[in-house]
DNA sequence: GACAACATACCAACTGGTCGGTATGTCGAT
DNA sequence: ATCGACATACCGACCAGTTGGTATGTTGTC
């Protein structure tokens, strides 16, 4: 649950407010504070964690002032919550695009979308970590609302990743005792278990092992039973 | 970088402050107030995180006043150190004292330990969730002491648990490209992860539904791989 | 074994800066 | 001319860390 990619609007515009030059230099587009202070949220809280992180830094990331905060967030905990839920949207694509969503056999289909989350593990660990898995370690026990905003995003992790396993089951059978969506449930604590392995080495590789243990396991779930 | 040490000293009471008895109620004996100060923060930086617990907080938990605090440790940062250290010496026990641990076979040995971690996944998720995993979420790139004190910690559990892997594959043998110091980061990986997914749904359930995935992955990998 | 000199452990009150939030003003589109 | 979308200026609460003290050992000396 992190892609880096904000499919999100057209107008984008990283740096600060300041604009150096000649013409009539126009500020951002009107509405677009909204969406800039959530992408904000999550890179600056995938960074910091999210009781670290100050409205003030999320306002200066996006590029707007507290006044615009305030407007369109009730709160610094509102803001949480419409991150979390945006978070959802934007691991969306993940089911959708990629090549392998494309395959006829359910399997090719789960272990392509492991495939595809072992490679987003590269690069700086704040780029390819979660924000809701970040952000739930903080809040669960003080904030409900955040907790419960967290919850449902991660459901929807694995209700999406679900039907690909339980049509795998169907065809290359299963265990006793697993069920389409506990594994999805397993599938994400991995990578979740991952990422904060890959804090606390500052570096992915430990990331990427456990997650080839994880398509091992996927792997000898569903291999055929008997001898070779 | 620095938990002052004062090379501490025998008394110890895990008791707030409180005595019960009649006379002249002292109060609590020299010496203590490090231990308490430590264990206060696993408590309360396990159930609201690093950022958001204050030393105000952590002193109140203690039953010891700020100046006891500034007394013992430089900074906050430097308390977190010291306490991510205390975690390791308090894991240790778990890799003696159970029965499991005497047992002859490795991979019983290894399969006792996954029973005892599940066996934790019970009662309210602040009480077996894990203190550095939880911090080095949110201080990762924000301190690098705090980082690299949670690393220590979390490398010394997977090098507890490597020896007892190392043997079950020598007595089982294990498929192509399974280490030893691996797959006990593996193991540590799921259990992070399924901390975080139980803080998601405030339940341990979801965890050990995990754990149960884990411990299939381990038996799968050190059974006999040919025909029944 | 008594006592001066010192060190450690702890406490209460305070401070400078920060943070979430508010009150109010301005600008552009309809 | 009105309203939504911002910006500016500000506030009270809070927080990490400080200061200046007291109480309780410990140690060296005679």
């Amino acid at each position: 649950m992190s892609p880096n990619r904000p499919s999100t609007h057209p107008a984008q515009q990283g740096a600060p407010t300041q604009q150096g030059a000649s013409p009539p230099q126009q500020r951002a587009p009107r509405g677009s504070a909204r969406d800039k202070l959530i992408a904000a949220a999550h890179t600056t809280v995938r960074k910091q964690g999210y009781a670290a992180t100050t409205v003030d830094q999320i306002c200066a990331a996006a590029g707007v002032t507290k006044g615009a905060f305030f407007h369109h967030f009730a709160s610094k905990e509102a803001l949480a919550v419409a991150a979390a839920e945006a978070w959802t949207e934007r691991a969306r694509p993940m089911f959708e695009m990629p090549p392998h969503t494309r395959a006829r056999d359910p399997l090719d289909r789960l272990i392509g979308h492991i495939d595809f989350r072992f490679a987003m593990l590269d690069g700086p660990v704040e780029e390819f970590t979660c924000f809701v898995g970040t952000m739930v370690q903080e809040a669960f026990a003080t904030s409900e609302a955040i907790r419960a905003a967290c919850e449902a995003s991660i459901a929807a992790y694995c209700d999406a990743l679900a039907p690909d396993i339980a049509a795998a089951m169907e065809v290359y059978g299963a265990p006793e005792g697993v069920t389409a969506l506990g594994l999805a449930r397993h599938i994400q604590a991995v990578l979740q278990g991952s990422f904060i392995l890959a804090k606390t080495t500052n570096d992915p590789a430990i990331a990427r092992e456990s997650v080839t243990h994880l398509k091992r396991y996927v792997r000898m779930l569903f291999a055929p039973p008997g001898p070779a």
